[in-house]
Formats: structure tokens, sequence, C-alpha cells
DNA sequence: TTTCAATGCAAGTGACTACTTGCATCACAT
DNA sequence: ATGTGATGCAAGTAGTCACTTGCATTGAAA
């Protein structure tokens, strides 16, 4: 059952949560975005975290539609283009992300309701990597969990801060998920193919 | 020339930011928790604000002693202990980065602050890493700008946001920096001597 | 002792905030 | 046409907040 007005304020909410936190967002603020009058919050949602929670619930974890294959059949362009989707993803929601963990002692429930879209992410990761190491891909030995949590910081850390500090982060922008995941699969010990490996070397040259 | 009283709210101040980020760190409980009076605060400093920017610029810049030596002689244990202690460094800090960076937008200046300390320690890892390469302790056309963002927003990820999400991250938590460190020289095709690799491999059966 | 600077105390100002209340309007279903 | 639910409007409540003002106190220096 679909309601316009719940839709337009949870929309808003959430929009506004990544501006301003759980504190600058006003109800005033909400009613205005959404255009609607500002008792309709109580009535609809009760009060103003009733609706801030349930906005980033339903905005927050936008788990995106996965690209990553069961069986790994090219590493790296597979791991570049789920990489780049990834970075996209948390990167569009990068003021909500930073504003609810800023809030974590505050209010807790904000980055909890992150929490299984980040746990999912890395848990395809964790298993393309590991199927990898059942084909004979990498590294028998690589620490394929290390590996897994080193490549979704890099795409976080770049997600939500390079617009602060783009100094400390590989240029130009769009090469870096590329760059990342060359890293990580080199980091497990990746036995690419030979003409795979040519490629590669190809395009480095260049 | 030291005042105990402008001292005593600058540290109350950069605390109470790390809690409770600009707007939620109130003039009152600035002065209480300095046990000073309120209007001294604007007898001091002249507004909330500039209190604050002066509280994270002196406690938000707290470059490290640095550990990395000049010349690289056993990467594995001097990048070891080198990240341990910047990840430590970040730990401490971790409520105040997480209330700036979740301020970008309407308190520029605050992450702004910290931005010397986070390019500081970008520099020197990055000329240790080329230190390593004129050496041909690494592959020479290893991307070590890459290598060092990739290092470094490990240890940034890790230290701003194991307490929240404590299974994206290797375990147990004391070993991280060493793993972070293995991977990072990993990737960068590092020739490590025989004998250090051979104590690298028990470690790991054990 | 007097003076002066630093700070405390108390009261206040004007703006903001989440939320409530009572009445009115509108659209849809019967 | 009537009834009902959803929403708007307007006013209000009680509390919070950064900041100001006037007077008082304290400690150090001359």
């Amino acid at each position: 059952m679909t309601n316009p007005t719940r839709d337009q304020l949870l929309s808003a909410a959430a929009r506004l949560y990544g501006e301003h936190g759980f504190r600058g967002t006003t109800t005033r603020r909400i009613a205005e975005e959404a255009q609607v009058n500002e008792v309709t919050i109580f009535r609809l949602f009760g009060s103003k975290s009733a609706l801030l929670l349930e906005a980033i619930r339903t905005h927050g974890t936008d788990v995106s539609d996965d690209q990553l294959p069961l069986t790994p059949r090219d590493p790296l362009s597979e791991l570049t283009a789920w990489s780049a989707h990834q970075r996209s993803t948390l990167r569009s929601m990068r003021s909500m992300i930073r504003k609810a963990m800023s809030e974590f002692e505050e209010h807790p429930d904000m980055p909890k309701c992150m929490e299984n879209g980040a746990n999912t992410v890395h848990t395809r990761l964790y298993r393309y990597f590991e199927r990898m190491q059942e084909l004979n891909l990498i590294d028998p030995k690589a620490d394929v969990r290390a590996a897994t949590a080193m490549l979704l910081s890099s795409l976080f850390h770049d997600a939500i801060a390079r617009d602060m500090y783009p100094d400390l982060f590989p240029h130009p922008s769009s090469s870096a998920p590329a760059i990342y995941s060359r890293l990580a699969l080199r980091s497990l010990g990746c036995n690419l193919p030979a003409a795979a490996r040519e490629t590669t070397r190809r395009r480095r040259a260049s």
C-alpha cells in the first residue's frame, strides 16, 4: 500500500538527515521539503525520531544490484566493475553515512540501520575471493578475509572522504576502482591467464 | 604564555565536540565541563564557533611521533609498528574525526583543521614506499601512490568504524596493523630477504 | 592601600524546537 | 447528500540555546 504523503516525508527526511544530521533536521524543515503540514509528521510517525529512523532504514540499506558472478572468470574486470559500482553507491550516500557514523554514540540506531547492507557487501566479496581460492586463481594461503577488508576500506574511504581530502586518493578518480582492484588481486597472489596479464601490462604502459 | 582557563575551555570543547558535534556542544556544557562561568567563553573567545575551531585546531592535528625510518631496513616490522601507532592515534580521535567529517557541509573548517595531519601521514608513508622502490625492495613498476592510499584507508576505516561494524575487520584487532602491512607490501611485490620470509610463513602456520 | 584585570553570578533577550490542540477543508465512498 | 479519514491552518506550550548586560568578587601588581 503506497501512501504519497508518507513517502514524501521519508525521502525528505533522509535527504535532510544527510545534510544536517539528527538534530539539525528539524520537523519544520522536513515538512517544508516534503510540502506537507508539520503536524502531519506527528500524525503519521508519532515523533521526529521515529520518522528519521524509518527514513534511514528505507534509504540507508540500498544494497545495489550485485554484479559479482558466483564463478570468477575474468577477475580483474569483474572486480573493477563491481568496485566502481559499490563506490558509486557509497558515494551517493556519503553524507548520510557520515552523519550516521558521527552520531553513533548518541543515536546508535542510525549506523545500525546500515549494518545489514555493509555485511552483505562484505560477504559477497569475501565469497568471490574464496571461490577464486578454490579455483586456484590465487595463492591458497592468501588471507582472503584481510584482502576483503582492505579493498572495502579503500572503496569506503574513497567514497566518503575524497571530496574532503582529494590528495589522499589515486587520480583520476574514475580509475580508482580499477587501481584498488588490481592491488587487491595482487596482494592475493592472483594468477591471471597469460593473455589477461599481457593486456594488463599493455594498459599500464599507456 | 599559559592561561589555565583558556586551556580548560579548549580541552573541554574538544572533548565535547567529539561526543556531541558542533550543534550538540552547547556553551553551557562546555562551561560546566571546564568548570568556568559560561560568560567567560564569550569574553575569551567571542563566540562558540571561534572556541570550537580553535579547540579542533589544537587537538585535531596531533600527528604522532613518526617512527618510519628514512631508510627501510626491515619493512614488515617497521611498517607494522608504524601502522599500529597510526591506527592507535586515529582510534583515540575517532569521535572527533567522525564529527568533523559529518559536518563537512555545514562547517567545512572542521575537517580542514585536520588536513595537514592527514597529508603529513600520507607523505611519510609514500616516501617510505618510494625509498623502498629506489632500493629495489619492491617491484619497480608498482603503483606506490595507490598502495599508500590503500594502506591508509584500511587503517583509517579500522580506526573509525570497528566499534560500529566489528565483523568487517580482521581479527583479532591487535593483529590488524600487521595484516594490513603484509598485504600492502605484498601488493607492492616486496622482495623480502629469505630469512624474513621464512619467519613470516612460520607465524602464519601457528 | 588602591587599582585593575579576570572571572563569577544572575537575569535577561530573542530566536529556535518538538510537539499539541481545536477548528476547517477536501476528497472519496456509501 | 452524508459521513469519514486525511490533511491543512493557526496558535500555542514549555523548554533550549548563544549571547548580552550590570554588578560583585578575587587576586595580583604597584
